[in-house]
DNA sequence: CTGAAAGCGCTTACAG
DNA sequence: CTGAAAGCGCTTACAG
């Protein structure tokens, strides 16, 4: 390529300036610019650093002239931080995952850090792919919807990586996890419900393996007790909307279909209002109540108007950022736990108790 | 912070070995176990490098007992190639983006490449954002429903990094485009809605600037110039759900409705069913007939059952991937600009005409 | 405040 | 096939 190349021009042979300019400007080529020494560039775009205002002027008229930017992957490797955090996502259908992404794109950039994406199968536990993530050396590793197995959050540990799971409450010692109130939202919503009159209930989990799923079903169930005819029905609608639908259409089209459905998400959860009304033509929530969970944007929508358990996407993710910093700061500290709080939000895809309903910040909560 | 470790542990002062444990291991660290020369870990490591068959498997073998990751950010260094590709992206909640994300990082993983990703603001170009791309010296840039100024376009071409945006296709000479085929679509669903026996015609663009919002109207109203009862009405969605529904009311209110809709989106045309159907109860498509453009997944659900223009992310993608490496190839190249084909697809939102529709890979579509 | 120098963890001619 | 060495573009004690 180097040959070929002044012959394809017609046999120029000014090869030299060219080559000057197709490398990017480094510090060198600001310094001599400027006259000065390679490190006082570097203090120069250092905050901080003892650097005369006089030098920082002229080095940055230099590097403007230039159009030089300081490369952050040198700087990585001379300071150990690279201000890359991974995330790995599985399920971006999903709205809630959608402003997850969101806020941590934006928390992030705060400061000066960027999101590396990974997208994961849903089912797999994705090590392989995340094998890469130590690779890239970033500072942290953020899941969402997504789950570390024990070895690779070993290797992690190991490596000094701190991992922080969103929405999975995980066993592993290494691993920090920032969760809803799932447990107290299932309890919450199973009250709220038996407060409107409901008898037969349903819940559509995600999947047999979901903890969070099984933290919110267990709220559920452990104050339904008593109240539930048949005990609950439970379908798995695999954090899907075509999965919901169907799990929809086995509770509802059942011998005893229940009058009240806790959903596990509200992704899920508009699956389920579309079979109730339009496939099974049933009134919601006259003939069933419908709840959600996540409180999404598109739940307050009036097409959906749904009754769901906030989990704010904001909070989780401040909260997130907030333990990836204090473990980056203090690498031994043991893995932290947290739960971000969230209200029963009342809307109209579910039948209302005669009291207990307030209004809050323009949205109408429930308060036992 | 040094000196009150040793205190705080109770005096204990083998600090030694932790500091040893704290370091992730390096190719001297594997070199030195394996009792071979750093640059023979280096080979053990790469493709295609000469090395002894008996040399890589010692080195492999002290790899695995030290845990050793090959530090991507030094090789990229020394390579001047980082395997990273910007992400620039505003529109995450519509689903046709997701689409291109998920797309976009299953064919970099391909070749071991990840996506940095830059969420951007909708309306602003983002350029103060985009100058952190320089700095981390990614391989390449990709926007998608995000468009670089002029400024930013030759700050990038200056520094050689290849740019492609998708779905917006850019008179600026450095970048290449990849989109649908906007223009040809215009007029196909026009015949198709003349077809259908369609009078008066509404259009809900994304913003006024919007250049394939504009290419999309342009053979619309180029095909229905003398089918048209008083002009094509136009409304702006915004490209958001609300804008959509906002705009829908405009035009399904107005003193003479529209009896045909065609929306720049999917994701806005779902507004404008709702809008239709719930809001206005009006019969789709008996009293109006809606056009969405992507053929996102939704649109295929029976809630939506959308008559849309197919715009293929994957793709899309595919075509963004191949200029993207033909410009890292060779960077001397012009910017490319590629169409993607695509396909009415008929359903349920729009009337039928009576004749061209073909059935073809399991879904129907409109030929003229 | 400033410059020379060592080092971050790799790759890659070069000489053997 | 292999090792010593220079270099990728930064930061940061160190000495002045």
């Amino acid at each position: 390529m180097r040959l070929s190349g002044p012959a394809a021009w017609g046999g120029q042979t000014e090869l030299a300036d060219e080559t000057v300019l197709r490398r990017a400007p480094t510090e060198r080529d600001v310094a001599k610019l400027a006259g000065v020494s390679q490190s006082a560039v570097s203090r120069a775009f250092t905050p901080g650093a003892s650097v005369a205002k006089d030098t920082r002027g002229k080095v940055l008229k230099a590097a403007e002239a230039l159009g030089y930017k300081p490369n952050l992957l040198a700087r990585s490797l001379a300071t150990r931080r690279t201000n890359i955090v991974a995330l790995a996502i599985s399920n971006l259908e999903n709205p809630f995952y959608v402003q997850v992404v969101k806020e941590l794109s934006d928390r992030l950039h705060e400061t000066n850090r960027q999101i590396l994406l990974f997208i994961t199968q849903p089912g797999a536990d994705g090590d392989a792919m995340l094998e890469r993530v130590l690779s890239f050396k970033v500072d942290a590793l953020v899941l969402a919807a997504a789950t570390a197995s024990p070895a690779l959050a070993a290797e992690f540990h190991k490596s000094g990586v701190p991992i922080v799971q969103i929405n999975r409450p995980s066993g592993l010692s290494g691993i920090s996890t920032v969760c809803g109130e799932n447990e107290l939202a299932g309890e919450r919503i199973a009250s709220f419900l038996i407060a409107g009159g409901h008898r037969r209930f349903g819940y559509v989990s995600g999947t047999v393996e979901s903890s969070i799923g099984k933290a919110r079903l267990d709220g559920f169930s452990k104050r339904l007790k008593g109240h539930a005819e048949g005990g609950i029905q439970v379908a798995y609608g695999d954090y899907t909307f075509e999965g919901a639908a169907e799990a929809a259409r086995k509770l509802l089209t059942s011998a005893r279909p229940p009058d009240a459905i806790f959903c596990a998400s509200d992704y899920m959860a508009f699956a389920v209002l579309d079979v109730a009304r339009r496939e099974l033509g049933l009134d919601v929530p006259a003939d069933v109540s419908v709840v959600g969970f996540d409180d999404v944007p598109e739940a307050s929508h009036p097409k959906n108007n749904l009754t769901t358990y906030s989990q704010p996407a904001s909070a989780l993710v401040v909260e997130t950022i907030r333990i990836l910093d204090a473990m980056i700061e203090k690498p031994g500290r043991p893995a932290r736990r947290r739960e971000v709080h969230g209200d029963l939000i009342v809307r109209g895809s579910a039948r209302l108790p005669a009291r207990g309903i307030v209004t809050e910040d323009t949205q109408r909560i429930w308060r036992e």
